[in-house]
DNA sequence: TGTACATCAGTGAACGCGCGTTCACTGATGTAC
DNA sequence: TGTACATCAGTGAACGCGCGTTCACTGATGTAC
């Protein structure tokens, strides 16, 4: 029967909410849209009304997975009032690679995205480059901006590669897993230092 | 009907080698048994007389995926004398990105690893750790030890992520496709640098 | 070396199951008067 | 404000399909004599 435009619009936002957090939780191909509806408190059909197919409702609910986890991410900076190191440490600890959901979207689907729509590629890419430009406003600015681009790129690339690493081995050697993030955690946080470094050098010579 | 152990155990190396290559195609989920026993020809039910089930392949699988790359890296860096430097760039190249049979198999499968069993969890483990050891046995000796240890394990983790990453935005955004490789190869050459270069001056003074 | 027979890799039909999607239907909501 | 009716979010049965797995059967291989 029908519903409010109100209710409605909360079960599309629910929907779309329980896929974002099963996708991360079972990968895209292992969860089925009965189960996404069942989560929402829905049966399948209804999914219909809102999504035009499983494809759709997909690139929708990686782009709002991405967009809720980035603004998190600038929630928790701000308040903290973290600087890159922080930062980096809160992305690469235990806590973010345990935690599916309130983890890294991009670490927890990064494999599967390529084999998406270019919807689906879109939301990724959208989802890098904001992560990278709120890193680079974190660095030293007494980098050069061209370095401090490059370095933001890597960082979140090699955020992705260790939380991924690190869950893919949690099973079977979880000291192995809790070292691929710290040693990433020196890589990041020695490369900015040296980079701050040298700059200040440069300028003092 | 019967046939040659010969012929049995060609066809067994067939279905492995069949099911490595589409696993890092399409995902484990996106692959049926039927396509990896007609890509290795043969019938599904002759899957079962080597294998028990599908996830006991896909361990088996996944282990002699990683195994047979990490030959292919080895005897590649063995044949070009290569370095740290020439190693990542090698591995952090748009060919090995591009292709996702010749490329690095943890990076096509890397989030998906996490949800798989105890054993693909321990061959993806097992590869980690090799690569890891090869890339650290191309570090200047100057390094202390520790710090090799530790640039190499990070150097893996963000092959991974970066050639994932690559990956993922490739359909949406090939020109920051480029640049993320690029940003990481700077990332790891200039800490492999910085690290060797601390060393000669402690060592020096 | 030749014969008889047990072995077993491979075949292909069949199993139950869950998938994504469609659709006739329901009934409260929203709207026109 | 009250009434009549069109709208449409949500239901649940049904669709064809491919999944992983099983199994009776085949027939060449490998072995025992």
């Amino acid at each position: 029967m029908r519903v409010t435009k109100e209710k409605a619009a909360e079960n599309r936002a629910a929907i779309l909410a329980a896929a974002s957090r099963l996708f991360r939780r079972r990968g895209i191909d292992g969860v089925g849209v009965a189960e996404i509806a069942k989560e929402a408190g829905l049966t399948h059909g209804a999914l219909y009304a809102h999504f035009t197919s499983k494809e759709a409702l997909t690139a929708e609910a990686f782009s709002l997975g991405f967009a809720h986890n980035m603004e998190q991410s600038r929630a928790w900076a701000a308040e903290h009032q973290a600087r890159f190191d922080e930062h980096i440490e809160g992305l690469l600890s235990t806590r973010m690679r345990d935690s599916m959901e309130a983890g890294c979207p991009m670490a927890a689907s990064a494999s599967e995205i390529g084999r998406q729509g270019d919807a689906v590629s879109a939301s990724f890419t959208e989802a890098f480059v904001q992560m990278a430009d709120m890193l680079e406003k974190l660095l030293e600015t007494t980098i050069p901006p061209r370095q401090r681009r490059s370095l933001a790129i890597a960082a979140v690339a090699a955020e992705i590669g260790a939380v991924a690493a690190s869950r893919a081995m949690l099973k079977s050697d979880p000291a192995l897993a809790n070292e691929v993030l710290a040693a990433m955690q020196d890589l990041l946080k020695g490369a900015h230092k040296t980079r701050a470094a040298k700059r200040s050098r440069v300028e003092g010579g």
